[in-house]
DNA sequence: AATATTAATGCGACTTTGTTGCAATAATAA
DNA sequence: TTATTATTGCAACAAAGTCGCATTAATATT
């Protein structure tokens, strides 16, 4: 399926792309420069999930945030490093730090998620 | 406010002690052996997670996750060790392992959220 | 043991987050 | 300029949780 650009698609990659952190679709929604049905920007923004150019991140609050990530740009997997979300601003952003751990016999990991939350230096 | 013993209340003890792992609402509600309303379920979950007696983890999956956590006992914020959710049996169990990490400046972590996914022993 | 007090329950309605089917629209290719 | 089909909007839907309110039932009181 060949992907076309829309003023949606491009909107959307925009404002991800000046923001550095994760944004809920609600935040994406408000913020956005276009018009755009929330079905609309949920599939924009689960393509680029899929084309690997942005990623999800489920917090604590049951939501999904999208980033366009910077430091793990191309990785498939991003989440193997922590993500800081803030509670003020609500946003997430990627830590650099590397998450690292060992686990016992047996356990299969597919997929690391370490979320680190409370207020960052802009909101405190 | 006093808090009371009730039926709803001792069968979800049970099954989430029976259990050492964490269970979905939906997963209590199918094993539990009384008939309980959901919004019961879940103000008894919230309850016991008010009282320290159970915790709540968040998955990707955005669901919550209740349980007895052996390990954490007494910890207000039983989530600075690992946690791990097995895909196939659809729970989540807290991992020895503590998480270590070091922030940058400027940032106030308030909570500690790290969830590792796959397969458990039991279902490879 | 009978009664009063109020915590706990069930029900239904509601909210929020996210997805999906379908017809209409609009990028791209021809 | 037209044909192709990706994208959109709309509405409906689904799942997870929460909440108000009247009813029920633990506990305390007499």
């Amino acid at each position: 399926m060949k992907r076309r650009k829309t003023p949606a698609k491009e909107a959307v990659l925009k404002l991800l792309s000046q923001r550095q952190k994760a944004m809920s679709h609600d935040a994406i929604e408000q913020e956005i420069e276009v018009d755009a049905n929330r079905a609309t920007i949920y599939r924009v923004l689960n393509q680029f999930c899929d084309d690997g150019i942005v990623h999800k991140v489920v917090a604590e609050d049951g939501k999904q945030y999208f980033a366009v990530c910077m430091d793990c740009k191309g990785e498939k997997i991003p989440n193997h490093h922590f993500h800081f979300r803030c509670t003020t601003c609500d946003t997430i952003e990627c830590l650099g730090e590397s998450v690292h751990f060992s686990i016992p016999e047996g356990y299969r990991v597919k997929d690391v998620n370490c979320l680190l939350s409370g207020t960052c230096p802009d909101c405190t």
